[in-house]
DNA sequence: CTAGTATATGAATATATGTTCATATATTCA
DNA sequence: TGAATATATGAACATATATTCATATACTAG
């Protein structure tokens, strides 16, 4: 069956029929991208990276990363709906801290992929 | 010193000073914040797990995600520039291959995330 | 209760992003 | 060479996003 899906031809090798299984449901593709989105941003990332040694109440977290309060503020709403910091309150202050081990895996395997593009530009052929 | 960094009153305590050392550099957190960026949407995130078993065309991506050639081709652009695929030219044909382990290492941590986030939901104390 | 501190949040605005459409480029075949 | 196929890309548009500002909420101290 050689038919139009997308107004492209459609090939329809047994490659499309493995890719077609190896392929996610619309469902996980939306949370994993959800996920990946919210770490999309260099604040989100530099306050992450903040609580990589412990947690943080919100007005270090400013100062840490030079951001106002609000924004700060904002940015932990969208990393706390993605499961990514928790919170605690003590007092008056609310300290964050990172949620589970994935997102410092996450951080670390990502900064190995960037660190393999640095030395491609750098030295050309190095991180075979 | 407790000076006001941001408008908040700045606590500058031990954490702080311990958070500015594991605090990425601006340079490090756009580059991350980058990569993420481009994992995160839908399309992007089922290219990719379509690539998971093997390389593709850009024809049979269209097919396999359902989405036109051009909106796959600007996607793969997206996915080129941050060094997730590469591409390779077979006469008329162009396909596209995941570039490293990485990407396939950050797409299952992320699904060990989002899978943690599933049974929270669910049965409310699993996965500890 | 009131004043003060810490954090959260809605509205607004400027900017970024994803898809479509039209078209350009590159390759093959006759 | 010219027609056909495969892929890439610029412009445009609708939508999403990050920050700021103003203000609301939650807690503490008195």
């Amino acid at each position: 069956m050689s038919e139009d899906l997308c107004g492209v031809n459609v090939v329809h090798s047994d490659r499309v029929i493995r890719a077609s299984t190896a392929l996610v449901s619309n469902e996980i593709a939306r949370r994993l991208a959800e996920t990946f989105k919210v770490l999309g941003d260099p604040t989100r990332i530099k306050i992450i990276s903040a609580l990589y040694e412990g947690e943080l109440c919100v007005c270090d977290i400013s100062a840490v990363v030079s951001l106002s309060q609000s924004a700060v503020s904002h940015q932990l709403g969208a990393l706390r709906r993605e499961r990514l910091v928790r919170r605690r309150r003590d007092g008056q202050k609310i300290f964050y801290s990172l949620d589970d081990e994935h997102i410092k895996r996450l951080l670390s395997e990502c900064l190995d992929h960037v660190a393999e593009e640095e030395s491609l530009v750098e030295s050309g052929t190095a991180a075979g």
